[in-house]
RNA sequence: GGCCGAGUGGCAGAAUGGUUUAUGCAGAGGACUGCAAAUCCUUGUAUGUCGGUUCGAUUCCGGUCUCGGCCUCCA
């Protein structure tokens, strides 16, 4: 391997070179979506960056295993679906079908696992009652709790963080420490049989049952949310611990936020907004650039004028490379490999495809083509299909005899009907070209 | 209160112990165009603050200020 990847890894606090546990099997964990509400543009960075790591990885590896997991059984579903008064179910498959619809727009690569919690709930068991055999957990009033002072690493995630002052935790009776959380506790409808009677899992049991059941411990990389960082994933390391007596991960990787007036986006907040709209807007490529426009550890801005900085961006990219459809051939740029190698640096990616394209000498060479489309395609930023084309260009085929003709009535007639569906033209002396808004 | 992260021009956002600090957008002037658009050429503006290390720091270290995040809902 020429290309040495290096990884921020926030266990350890250092950017470290990527070893895998196997060069065969590269094995990756992003934490999914919780499929009470559907995803906002926050939530899609997370997926979109681990996309991104997902792409150059594959390009990096002959055998990638990517898993990101559908939380479709949670408290705030169970409250959703009666709010709406329908089935948890059918409220979850909903969501999921939106969800699957804007991964598509967004070019997020299918997974190569797409576990569902409810699909895992005999192995969920299973795990908690190995942790109660194991010592780590015990079980009160049909609840189980894993005890988080059996476990000397509990803080190496938080450091000297302070659970006690922070004014938001309440201890519940059921805990014999102040860090022990749920692994299982009674529901009154839409739960599951267990030895603690009927019920439903805790939030953090349910990552660790699934990338134990399909990846093993320990596998290469979890990634997820910064927000997650405590106590999502310090809880996993704990279960993981109890469960098999090694770190579940290698390597912990976390994004920062998308925010929007100083703000994180966040469900929560009430700040958070729907895709739809921002696709009626921008196209979903323009969104996608703009999700790798920062560095993956910093904060995102939202804001129309850095949407309207992505979109100028795409369209330049679009305007210059859109009629070279060449797919799947061709290395991507060295130097985009090296950003990306540098700890997944995306800002510096788009500036190097950017100087690619701006250096007209390489786009009259095929080969440097082919370098710059398979660079986007690391990103997975693509352009249009040759359907829409067509179409398009018999448009302006009309408008060339039109204006010919000295026609320029005609003419602008055509460029405004374009215009109207966001197609842009330029007379150049090569010919008409044209780019989408 | 504890812990973590971030402060770069009008905006977004990289990089770097050193003669000239990207890239894109926006601004100004010019070329080109049926009109445009795009493109090309020219052009101005920045490293929160105070110290320290150094021949030299925006970059390393320390203090400080500001902002954001986490502290059992969260990507």
């Amino acid at each position: 391997m020429n290309n040495k990847l290096f990884l921020s890894d926030n266990l350890s606090g250092q950017k470290r070179c990527f070893e895998p546990c196997r060069y065969d099997r590269i094995t990756i964990y992003a934490c999914g979506p919780t499929v009470y509400k559907v995803p906002h543009l926050g939530n899609f960075r997370s997926f979109t960056i681990f996309d991104t790591l997902y792409r150059f990885l594959t390009y990096l590896y002959p055998n990638v295993i990517y898993v990101r997991n559908i939380t479709d059984i949670d408290d705030k579903i169970i409250d959703q679906a009666r709010a709406q008064n329908i089935d948890p179910k059918l409220l979850t498959n909903s969501v999921i079908e939106s969800f699957s619809m804007y991964c598509e727009k967004l070019n997020l690569l299918p997974p190569t696992f797409e576990p569902k919690v409810t699909d895992f709930m005999n192995e969920i068991i299973a795990d908690i009652q190995t942790l109660i055999i194991n010592g780590f957990a015990y079980e009160k009033s049909h609840h189980v709790m894993f005890d988080t002072t059996k476990y000397d690493d509990y803080r190496k995630f938080c450091k000297d963080m302070n659970t006690c002052t922070g004014a938001r935790v309440e201890v519940s009776v059921l805990k014999n420490n102040e860090n022990d959380f749920v692994l299982w506790k009674p529901a009154d409808d839409f739960g599951w049989d267990s030895p603690w009677g009927y019920g439903r899992p805790g939030w953090h049991i349910e990552c660790t049952s699934m990338s134990r059941k399909i990846l093993g411990f320990p596998f290469d990389i979890h990634c997820g949310g910064q927000d997650l960082i405590f106590p999502h994933h310090t809880n996993e390391r704990a279960q993981g611990w109890g469960l098999c007596k090694t770190e579940c991960a290698n390597y912990w990787i976390h994004n920062n936020f998308v925010n929007i007036d100083g703000e994180k986006i966040s469900k929560s907040l009430g700040n958070s907004f729907d895709l739809e709209e921002l696709f009626l807007d921008y196209n979903p490529m323009v969104v996608r650039l703009f999700l790798l426009s920062a560095n993956y550890k910093h904060p995102l801005h939202f804001s129309s004028y850095a949407m309207k900085n992505a979109e100028n961006l795409y369209n330049k990219w679009h305007r210059k490379c859109h009629h070279y459809n060449i797919i799947g051939c061709g290395r991507p740029l060295q130097s985009v490999v090296d950003a990306l190698s540098d700890d997944l640096n995306t800002p510096l990616a788009i500036t190097r495809i950017t100087e690619a394209i701006n250096d007209q000498d390489n786009i009259n060479s095929q080969i440097d083509v082919e370098e710059i489309l398979a660079s986007l395609d690391l990103l997975g930023i693509k352009f249009y299909d040759h359907e829409i084309d067509k179409e398009i260009n018999d448009l302006i085929n009309k408008r060339e005899i039109a204006r010919q003709n000295k026609d320029y009535v005609q003419a602008d007639e055509i460029r405004d009907v374009l215009l109207s569906r966001n197609i842009v033209l330029e007379d150049t002396k090569l010919g008409v070209k044209w780019y989408k808004k």
